[in-house]
DNA sequence: GATGCCTTAGGACAAGTGACCTAATCGTCA
DNA sequence: TGACGATTAGGTCACTTGTCCTAAGGCATC
């Protein structure tokens, strides 16, 4: 049973990524609802708060998907594979629209939008959860750092595979990130055990 | 003598930076040129030829820049860092807008814009360069990759940049790339020489 | 001074936007 | 069945958008 509310949540998530937020009119929200375009007034007074409902559903989304990559990878190194891979497991998308994250992101910032601040959680919350996996890696000191270094590192590879549609592009980056975290927590372990 | 058309290209140059290229109205680039929205029709034809015009200047620019950093830097690293270091330079304007190339290829992207290829031109303008610069730094056989993985990696600290407005992950990352950079130079010279 | 071209102002136009209201419909419970 | 609250359709509102036209201004040349 999911609500019209939900619905018009889900149909504005893929619309404001695909289209971006204020390219995105509330007509083309409705349209393949079938639902006409002035009963969103019953269920949001503005279309900000369109908004802040679907940073809430990606958010809730995005710390689901961590939580399953807890489970999925018994080693921090399997885990942290589990976030590079999501650029060719999603390339296809992210070659049309780029990173949902990093492309709203850079759309609220250039309207000076209230909501930039809630999105820039979603980086937070990768970031968070790769420093939590490096310090299981044993690398304490600067899990922090290079948790921040892999994001952007993808966020680049993203604007890159955007840019050109290139698939080897993304493959070969993705196979470096990997062989860098390896040798990341090799180092430390060393360094440290 | 800057014509009036020239005025428009760099008003819009800058608007479309800074407020997006859909966001950004006409009447927002006549207003502080005290020009009247409706002449506008007699230098462009529609919106998208001011588009046009502003990605030609941009790159006439980036090529500029590009042939300055070559006569500034002594040494294929030297040049190199020039490049690195337009993010420190520019840390201000990229923490509020991100990379005009980047931000701009976004938007066209979804906007399914035609213009998209041209503004992709732009990466790759930056990019030949690079590949030049390890060439000539003795670094032959990937020296195309490296250049496009040092385009990302500044894609991704710009991303990052911009959601945080973190200064000292700029000056972190920065300091990372060019250790990079040196790095792959000595490793190449000393295998091949 | 008169001619003619380059340039500009100002407004009109249809289309689309988000915001908002009201009347009607639906399902549920008494 | 009847009533009531939740939900929706349809339409209006003021406003902005890009496009486009026409009349007038500016300015050099003859």
């Amino acid at each position: 049973m999911s609500s019209t509310r939900e619905r018009i949540v889900e149909q504005a998530d893929v619309l404001f990524y695909e289209r971006g937020y204020e390219a995105a009119s509330l007509a083309d929200i409705a349209a393949p609802l079938g639902l006409s375009r002035g009963n969103f007034y019953y269920h949001f007074k503005t279309k900000d708060e369109i908004l802040d409902a679907v940073i809430d559903l990606r958010l809730s989304r995005t710390a689901a998907m961590l939580t399953a990559w807890e489970a999925e990878g018994d080693t921090p190194l399997a885990r942290i594979t589990c976030f590079i891979r999501i650029l060719i497991r999603n390339r296809a998308k992210i070659m049309s629209w780029g990173c949902p994250v990093g492309t709203l992101m850079s759309e609220l910032s250039k309207l000076d939008h209230i909501a930039q601040a809630r999105a820039a959680e979603l980086f937070t919350l990768f970031i968070d959860w790769l420093a939590v996996q490096f310090r299981s890696a044993g690398v304490e000191r600067d899990a922090k750092a290079l948790a921040t270094h892999l994001m952007g590192r993808s966020q680049g590879v993203a604007a890159l595979a955007q840019a050109f549609g290139d698939d080897a592009l993304i493959e070969a980056e993705v196979a470096q990130m990997t062989d860098w975290v390896t040798q990341q927590i090799a180092v430390q372990s060393t360094d440290y055990s």
